[in-house]
DNA sequence: CGTGGCATAGTTTTT
DNA sequence: CTATGCCACG
């Protein structure tokens, strides 16, 4: 019994409510993973439920690895057996199995964004509709709520009414199923969707697993859309054990379907069940916590609640205001050098991505290490999506949209008009894309390339080969980079291109291969199915010593010891889309955010703003964010940041370098985390550059494959310093000086 | 068929 | 400002 005497009564509580519907509405930093885990344990350990039977959901990776980890240190009967995974891989694990009833084949491949993107472009083509009015972004993100929503082409068309618009992009909507359906493919959306209406179609797989989930566990429920409350109410309807923990007050994801109605009218939908309140907060220090209830406290559509802690007061909130955006970047760096933690302890957070790059830059200038969280994601960027359409080709040759993105990568003389007397033929004849390249010669009018769609199946056959002689993934992708020139043609596009490019699909290979090696039966197809389903922050690797830039809403579920939330500006945040709109929700949900923002500050929380900053290259003007003003002014301290004031600061000794801050590493009262021998994958977001340089314009260096030349000129470049160097041998070359490792000599 | 230049449009957040 | 898309030229 010892491992629950940690918890308090309340969270004592919903651990030991096993039975039926329950409702644990848990505060920021309230300990709700502890509660869920030590549910699992308690089910297993004094309830006698097997493992086998249980299900918990989360959101991200992450925090499904993360319960994973602690369920299977908590649980000592058979912890692997209790399934804890995503919506999205759940599903995909139940889809693999039942798919075919409802008319797909069991090896569908998932579509990303950019896929879908494609897809959905090809389609308001053919549909010869005005793209001033048929944005795919704004079609596309119809059709995803409408998923959301579980309304399918037909409805959406009924739904539409008179509406000419609707009933156009319900038209899109239907062929862009057609096509989906056509390469086997299901997108992220449909991942849900499907699995929701094999369940409300096949009786007999609905029973399966509504036996074999009897007790159900979600986490983050406030970020449930209307489809996934489904799912999960259609799995639980049988034994009604289900328990949800979210918090109303950080539900984010309205924008991309989340239905706060979900968490609100928990007990309307379940009328027996329990609500369990967590307001003690673990995180932070008080001063931290009024300052979110009171920005909180301005939302209506609420469950009330309010945070406390046993912690104490802890320093006053203090909010900054700046003249310029870049001081403001300026201002948050030199604080943190000032203040002297561990970089690791500190989160800058802003709104939108863009603003990152302000603090990058002043990061790199001042020396301080930092690591970057979302942006692009890593399997977003063009060399990584090359080579795993190359291994999807491999794999099996039935996704199209892969076959075609590589099919002239790198250059093969195949050009658009070729593929598409390919592609037409393909579908006449019913065949996929690959089939119809296999059978070139048969295709009308082709000529002259039939050859060149040869020689490419054939290296495709090849590869295939490899694999089944026992090639791992390091190997295929190396021959894949070798024989298909794909390493060449990146060496032309530039040098300091390549490396870069290089450098991710080496880190594509240590994933390859950390997969590789841990796996009893790996498989390639397994492997492509895990790499679809990651987000940014599944692979952020805390334990190296940086301070951390990301989104607020990257922020959600985090927790450090120090905060900056930057760009507090109306119409930044909350931004113009949320002030002007209509609907008052909109701007809840953006004071959600803000309420987010604050509650991941253990310690100590700081605001700041900016008068001026660049939008689109003009300059806006802000006044300070309407929840700076919402913090009643006996909790924060407010400091005018001005030009003067700053010049000061900056005329100040520099502060001690990062290197020298390495050794307080350890020492130090957070983070002790030692930095793991083998860098974890990641490494891609994290962008580390050469603080100063040692050389300069005039002098003499050497790089390691150019030899010796002189040094033209040195641009600060934002993330890195950009190095003009005149080579004696091969001229003059641009590069950047982190990849460059230019030696003086 | 490929490339390079120009024009235009877009900016919230992402599983 | 930047990324993407389209068009015209080689």
């Amino acid at each position: 019994m010892a491992i629950y005497d940690t918890l308090n009564s309340m969270q004592k509580e919903a651990v030991f409510c096993t039975e039926g519907p329950l409702l644990v509405l848990a505060g920021a930093g309230s300990g709700k993973t502890r509660v869920l885990t030590h549910r699992i344990a308690y089910l297993i350990e004094e309830k006698e439920v097997n493992p086998w039977n249980i299900l918990a959901i989360t959101f991200t990776n992450k925090a499904a690895g993360e319960m994973r980890e602690r369920v299977d240190k908590l649980v000592e009967f058979c912890p692997e057996s209790v399934w804890v995974s995503t919506f999205h891989s759940s599903c995909v694990r139940i889809l693999r199995r039942f798919i075919d009833r409802i008319g797909y084949e069991s090896n569908f491949s998932i579509y990303d964004t950019d896929d879908q993107k494609t897809v959905m472009k090809r389609i308001l083509k053919r549909m010869e509709l005005d793209p001033k009015q048929f944005r795919e972004r704004a079609v596309m993100s119809a059709i995803s709520s409408a998923k959301n929503e579980l309304i399918d082409p037909k409805q959406f068309l009924e739904n539409a009414g008179g509406d000419w618009r609707e009933k156009k992009i319900a038209e899109v909507y239907q062929l862009y199923q057609e096509e989906l359906k056509k390469n086997n493919a299901l997108d992220f959306d449909d991942l849900i969707f499907k699995t929701v209406d094999l369940f409300r179609t096949d009786a007999e797989v609905l029973d399966y697993y509504q036996e074999r989930f009897r007790y159900i566990m979600v986490d983050e429920y406030q970020d449930t859309n209307t489809a996934q409350f489904v799912l999960i109410h259609l799995l639980a309807n049988k034994y009604k054990n289900l328990c949800v923990v979210g918090d109303d007050d950080q539900s984010i994801y309205r924008f991309r379907g989340a239905n706060i109605q979900n968490i609100l009218g928990f007990e309307e939908a379940f009328p027996d069940a329990r609500v369990i309140k967590l307001e003690q907060n673990y995180r932070s220090t008080m001063h931290i916590l009024d300052a979110a209830n009171a920005v909180i406290r301005n939302n209506k559509g609420r469950k009330d609640k309010t945070l406390w802690t046993a912690n104490g007061d802890g320093v006053p909130v203090v909010f900054c205001h700046y003249d310029q955006a870049y001081e403001e970047a300026e201002g948050i760096v030199n604080d943190i050098l000032k203040d002297g933690r561990p970089f690791q302890d500190y989160a800058v957070l802003y709104r939108t991505n863009a603003q990152s790059r302000l603090i990058e830059e002043k990061c790199i200038s001042h020396n301080v290490p930092y690591r970057l969280v979302g942006g692009i994601n890593f399997y977003q960027r063009k060399e990584i999506k090359d080579i795993l359409s190359y291994l999807k080709t491999i794999a099996n040759g039935r996704d199209d949209l892969a076959v075609q993105r590589i099919i002239n990568v790198p250059k093969r003389g195949i050009g658009a008009a070729s593929i598409a007397k390919v592609t037409a033929w393909a579908s006449e004849q019913g065949l996929g894309f690959y089939e119809a390249c296999v059978r070139a010669l048969a295709v009308p009018g082709l000529a002259k390339s039939a050859g060149k769609f040869q020689a490419f199946v054939s290296q495709i056959e090849e590869f295939r080969q490899m694999l089944q002689g026992g090639s791992d993934l390091k190997e295929l992708i190396e021959a894949i980079l070798e024989k298909t020139g794909y390493r060449e043609e990146l060496k032309a596009e530039g040098e300091i291109e390549a490396q870069t490019r290089l450098e991710n699909i080496d880190e594509l290979v240590s994933k390859a291969v950390d997969y590789w090696d841990n796996q009893e039966h790996p498989t390639l197809d397994e492997f492509l199915e895990q790499v679809a389903l990651v987000a940014d922050i599944d692979q952020m690797d805390d334990s190296e010593n940086r301070v951390t830039l990301m989104t607020l809403h990257s922020a959600k579920g985090l927790e450090f010891p120090v905060v900056y939330l930057s760009g507090m500006e109306d119409g930044l945040f909350p931004s113009s889309m949320a002030i002007f709109s209509d609907d008052r929700a909109d701007l809840e949900e953006e004071r959600r955010l803000a309420y987010v923002g604050i509650t991941r500050a253990k310690e100590r929380l700081v605001l700041t703003g900016a008068r001026r900053r660049m939008v689109n290259g003009e300059t806006r003007f802000a006044k300070v964010s309407r929840f700076v003003d919402e913090i009643p002014p006996e909790l924060i301290e407010k400091e005018q940041k001005n030009t003067y004031e700053r010049r000061n600061e900056q005329a100040k000794p520099t502060e001690p370098s990062w290197k020298q801050r390495q050794g307080q590493l350890g020492v130090s009262k957070f983070g002790m985390k030692s930095t793991p021998a083998v860098p974890a994958f990641g490494k891609a977001f994290t962008v580390e550059k050469v603080g100063s340089l040692d050389y300069g314009p005039g002098d003499r260096v050497r790089h390691i494959k150019f030899g010796e030349g002189t040094v033209m000129s040195v641009q600060d470049g934002g993330r890195d310093f950009e190095v003009r160097v005149n080579f004696d041998k091969v001229g003059e070359k641009k590069m950047f000086a982190s990849f460059a490792k230019l030696q003086k000599v």
